[in-house]
DNA sequence: AATCGACTGACAACCGGTTGCCATCACGTG
DNA sequence: CACGTGATGGCAACCGGTTGTCAGTCGATT
């Protein structure tokens, strides 16, 4: 595409088209959208004078007579969570390919906030990908009923979910610690309004009752490096010698903190984090962490909203779609010190 | 404000509105948004039933009357650049606070791309903060010309920008590269259309010029830490005891890839890194950089942006900010190696 | 009591498209 | 040659608001 300078005047429409034209502007929002309907001469008379006039359409006219809005809302909790780069390019990219705008909000870990987003987004967008709700489950279902949406991280019956499977990727995790001898191991919890954090404190007191193995939980923490500091210090007074931690961006401000108190990792304390986001591999030490494609996790969930949006082209679209998880091993675990 | 759920029913209208008030849509609309107008009985049932039927303005309906959208369009050469991260978080902020919504839009550090979502965004956007352009100095002042914006970090006369003033900084890093006692200091230049980079590297050997120190320039590199590992062989290759880097991302992946070569940091090889992003603080060695106000920044450039659209509000808008920066000094200079 | 103007509400045009419906026309068929 | 048919283009209503204009009401002024 060549550069098309943006020019100072008036933005061309369908009205200037048609007049240069001699037709009626009806004419030529058929030749445009739908060419079949129009002849073939008439067409390319239309077609050129909208190239040279530089036309773009409207995008407000079109939503509103139309009904669609061509964008798509993309919620997540704190845009300057990495976690959440990954993924909102991941939906970037796939709502792009797809011709779609992507409007992107960040909620604040507010429901009030996202639940007022939403509202606003009822008219101004298509769909919605809500990334890791703290709505509860009837406030999102009601959503859920109000226009097409799609969750992310958080498993609501018929609500269509992406679902990153951190909890499988927690057994992982405590059977590798348990390799390494550890006997104790603390859980380094997320804030309570996150669906994802009680799914994997569940699916790891089950692993850790299934092998016999001592677990506490600590926290809440709010999902903050900032909260790493209060997260070591009460880990290292638990006496546990490894923890497993909600996300990557505590377990680095526990790396911190621990280094500053004296306490080695991994060699007085293994530390695991969750997701593997930017940082995870050059931090010190490195975080052995549970790693996950979040970017396609993101564009799954644009797959499945734009299949809901056109069922025709979506054929048989999924409701829900788990994406695997596994135990990225660096260097925060070791055998645990020997008493 | 209460928790307002979701309804599944078609959203309202002024004219249900009307309809439910026995009054003309006009007046219901004269009554949301110029109450001075109506008769206050009139208004407050009006108001009441607005209230009782859930309603919100249709954002499309209200962009094409009256012409203002309530958006602005922010686009960043790449979201994942953890740069931006703090840039968005501080357009969001302000914009948010102003009672605008942002259109966030990735440019994948293309001109073409750039120019075509300018075009795109002049029909949806009252306006646009544009970060890092890859425009030419002649394509901005047109897209300047056709709406308002706001650069940042990009020097054209006559187009209001936010600069963080890296350059200056350099100045900082070299004396205190000096002090250290290095007499061969390389810049590892970033991309050649980005205009910080030339400012950098003009500033970088003016200042070296006066202070009869000779540095080398390396590169150009994408600014991704993957171009870290070429750097960083670049880097030893070419005999410099330190060097400046382009931002933070590309000196993060420099460190890796000399601890794999065995390349001690600092005590073989000094790095600064710029700009202070997320990980800056916690990588191995800690980075020594150059901090910058990146979300001040981003509010920055909403608040001119906002005196644009508004002048009567706006009062005295500035039409430059330059933001300065300082050198926060971390693990990865040190003394240089005695020969 | 007549005049004036402020206040208030309704009507209708408009923003830039989309779309249902109808008129026209050319063509093929019986 | 009359008729049916499909292709093609125009008209007008509509999406949901905003806003200029006008008419009616009412109190105040002279």
């Amino acid at each position: 595409m060549a550069l098309q300078p943006v020019s100072a005047s008036r933005p061309a429409t369908i009205h200037d088209i048609a007049a240069l034209c001699g037709v009626a502007p009806s004419t030529v929002s058929r030749a445009l959208s739908t060419p079949d309907r129009v002849n073939i001469r008439t067409r390319e008379r239309i077609q050129a004078a909208a190239v040279e006039l530089n036309y773009t359409p409207n995008s407000q006219a079109k939503a509103l007579s139309s009904g669609k809005t061509g964008a798509v809302g993309v919620l997540v909790p704190d845009i300057t969570n990495p976690f959440y780069f990954d993924l909102i390019r991941g939906t970037q990219l796939q709502l792009k390919a797809a011709g779609y705008t992507q409007l992107l909000v960040d909620t604040e870990e507010s429901d009030e906030v996202e639940a007022s987003a939403i509202q606003q987004l009822r008219k101004s967008a298509d769909g919605l990908i809500v990334g890791a709700s703290r709505l509860t489950d009837e406030a999102l279902l009601a959503a859920r009923a109000a226009m097409p949406l799609v969750a992310i991280n958080r498993d609501v019956p018929d609500v269509p979910a992406v679902i990153i499977d951190t909890p499988a990727a927690t057994g992982q995790a405590l059977d590798h610690l348990i390799s390494l001898g550890h006997t104790k191991v603390a859980y380094v919890s997320g804030p309570v309004s996150s669906q994802s954090n009680a799914r994997r404190w569940d699916a790891l007191s089950l692993a850790s009752e299934e092998r016999g193995i001592e677990v506490v939980k600590l926290g809440p923490f709010a999902p903050k490096t900032q909260s790493g500091a209060a997260a070591a210090d009460t880990a290292v007074h638990s006496g546990a010698t490894a923890c497993i931690v909600f996300n990557d961006l505590i377990a680095i401000g526990m790396l911190q903190r621990l280094r500053e108190r004296g306490v080695r990792v991994p060699g007085d304390m293994s530390i695991v984090g969750c997701d593997d986001i930017f940082g995870a591999d050059f931090c010190n030490p490195p975080l052995t962490t549970m790693s996950s494609p979040i970017e396609q996790a993101g564009r799954v969930a644009v797959t499945m909203l734009l299949a809901q949006l056109d069922p025709l082209r979506g054929g048989g679209a999924r409701s829900r779609s788990v994406m695997p998880t596994h135990l990225t091993v660096r260097a925060s675990t070791a055998a645990a010190p020997s008493t």
